[in-house]
DNA sequence: CTGAAAGCGCTTACAG
DNA sequence: CTGAAAGCGCTTACAG
């Protein structure tokens, strides 16, 4: 028997073994109802003939795609810049391999998010969304996305009400927040700067809210909000540099490690010396944080794992048809080092 | 006209509209054979129904799939780790989306290679390799991958000899280690170090040999390299560090951003002054450089353009068969910072 | 310009 | 344990 130009299907091979595709079917999808004389054979010829099952076929026949969709809505064509969106990434695919789906991904404007054919060729049996925009705006593209009748995970940020078949993964930012305005009042520290880009991350909320909220319970201590045209580091060098022209703050907090290190440069280039003269303190510790000296005391977050989790919460939904949890939150920790001041 | 509960199809819309299913069909895909009357009725009914195509029925009859595969096979469950791998991507997908194709993403351990059943549930109509390991596992891998008989194309390195329907996008990293080289030279360095991680990348190599080349041609330069266990902070710290403690070299040459700024700390700890006593260098220039102090020369690397030239490549030899040029090569350009002297 | 027929490769009932 | 029939939703020849 030897192999046509044209791949083998289901019904050559059947012919080969001499059985009926379906039987072929049942070997192949270990179904267990097959004589293993007969699994045996068949298995042999699948071999011979190089058979390899058609996906677009399976996916078609059964309507499952074995495929999750990956949409990045962010204005910055780099889309995977952020390290964090990067780890979340890499978390989903590690577990979406191991359990044979695929990751489809697709970035998009949020100025695309209506003209755009974004329901064009994407079929996907559930998606990972990473927004951003305003509440409003984000809300407005949740509703929209949810036409696709698939069950949706949003990374870092809480599902608004009245929304069903949509769970979320995200971290305690809140906590993040408050745990750097704890340790810096901690150290003295009263008089707080804080970088805020003009984009708006439900994340960055979160982490702002947090610092704020346990701030307000020190006595004395204030927070100036430094507003950013963007996250860029030219743009953020320029504002504090400004800003250190006119006063002088205890810490500036960074809502990533990007941000403080920028702000961290300004300083020093201005000669003031970091911690002891300022305090400097990031979010997210994962590529950036040790490449600034001093080092950036930061808060570790956990972007593999918030990927890892959104895939299995996704596959346990299409498996039972619902949500365990709709609101799923991990964990933060401080990690200090030696850019803030340290007790004892 | 009222829509059942199951998805409308191009049967449900002819009969609501009074044509047949392949009149439908020739609207939706505008083959511009249906008088524009009828057009106009099939395309308002296709709107009250909420009709959408089927994505799987068409990719499974069209045995097309407007889908790209990107493997990564890299050893780090981070496979996205390096910001040059991120560019890479999203220089990839921002091409396809463009022009309504996907890109799923795949990591991998080179140890899984052969075990793991790859070859389940991918059907892409391309693929797009960032392999890793010795030049002949990576040769290995690729054959492997042949038998999925679609265009290939290899990001940073050269397509081996005798291989067909590969071709490769790549930065001219030969030209970028020379760029260095010499701009070190002329800084009057002759005494060089080297960090070279024990994995082997293709770009890594094709980085030092470039600067072995420009040296060599240098009276009196001389390289010493550095090997490390692996690219991590701390692993490149201790090694420079301790190397350090027996003798000096005018600069220390790393092969990305990375490793050059924790070889910078681990000099800078030491007291050793940035570019004074000791120069530095990296390669990228992407999302590292800026954090350091002093700031970090280095060549300027185009992931973005890899990737979207890449698709565009893919793109072009899906439709014409063949592959226009069997080896891209961008060029890159060195970038001067602080971290090395300048002339006049 | 429009339609009736056939089929892409697979699997789910349903019989034997 | 095994098979003949039917169909998932679409589109490509081929006729009218």
């Amino acid at each position: 028997v030897k192999a046509t130009s044209r791949k083998p299907t289901v019904k050559d091979v059947a012919k080969a073994a001499g059985v009926s595709p379906m039987t072929v079917s049942n070997v192949i999808n270990a179904s267990g109802r097959v004589s293993s004389d007969t699994a045996i054979r068949v298995r042999q010829v699948i071999e011979e003939l190089g058979y390899r099952q058609s996906t677009a076929a399976r996916r078609f026949r059964l309507s499952k795609q074995w495929m999750i969709g990956l949409l990045v809505v962010d204005d910055n064509l780099s889309f995977l810049g952020d390290p964090f969106t990067t780890e979340v990434i890499t978390g989903l695919t590690n577990y979406l391999t191991g359990i044979g789906y695929s990751l489809t991904l697709r970035g998009i404007r949020p100025s695309q998010f209506d003209t755009h054919d974004l329901f064009h060729g994407i079929e996907t049996d559930a998606m990972v969304l990473l927004l951003s925009g305003s509440s409003e705006e984000r809300l407005r593209q949740l509703k929209s996305l949810q036409s696709f009748k698939v069950p949706i995970v949003l990374i870092q940020e809480p599902v608004p009400p009245l929304v069903t078949s949509v769970a979320c993964i995200r971290q305690d930012d809140f906590g993040g927040g408050s745990a750097i305005a704890l340790h810096l009042c901690a150290t003295g520290a009263r008089d707080f700067w804080m970088l805020v880009p003009r984009a708006v991350w439900p994340a960055f909320e979160a982490r702002r809210a947090g610092f704020e909220n346990a701030m307000s319970a020190v006595p004395g201590a204030r927070l100036r909000v430094l507003d950013c045209e963007d996250e860029r580091y030219e743009t953020i060098v320029a504002v504090v540099s400004e800003a250190l022209g006119h006063s002088r703050p205890e810490a500036i907090v960074g809502l990533n490690d990007q941000m403080a290190i920028a702000a961290m440069h300004a300083a020093q280039r201005l000669g003031l010396s970091v911690p002891d003269e300022l305090q400097v303190t990031g979010f997210n510790g994962l590529a950036f944080w040790q490449f600034s000296t001093p080092h950036l005391t930061t808060v570790l977050s956990q972007g593999h794992e918030i990927g890892y989790r959104a895939g299995a919460e996704l596959i346990a939904a299409l498996g039972s048809g619902r949500f365990k949890q709709k609101d799923v939150v991990l964990p933060v920790s401080l990690r200090l080092a030696e850019s803030t001041r340290h007790m004892g």
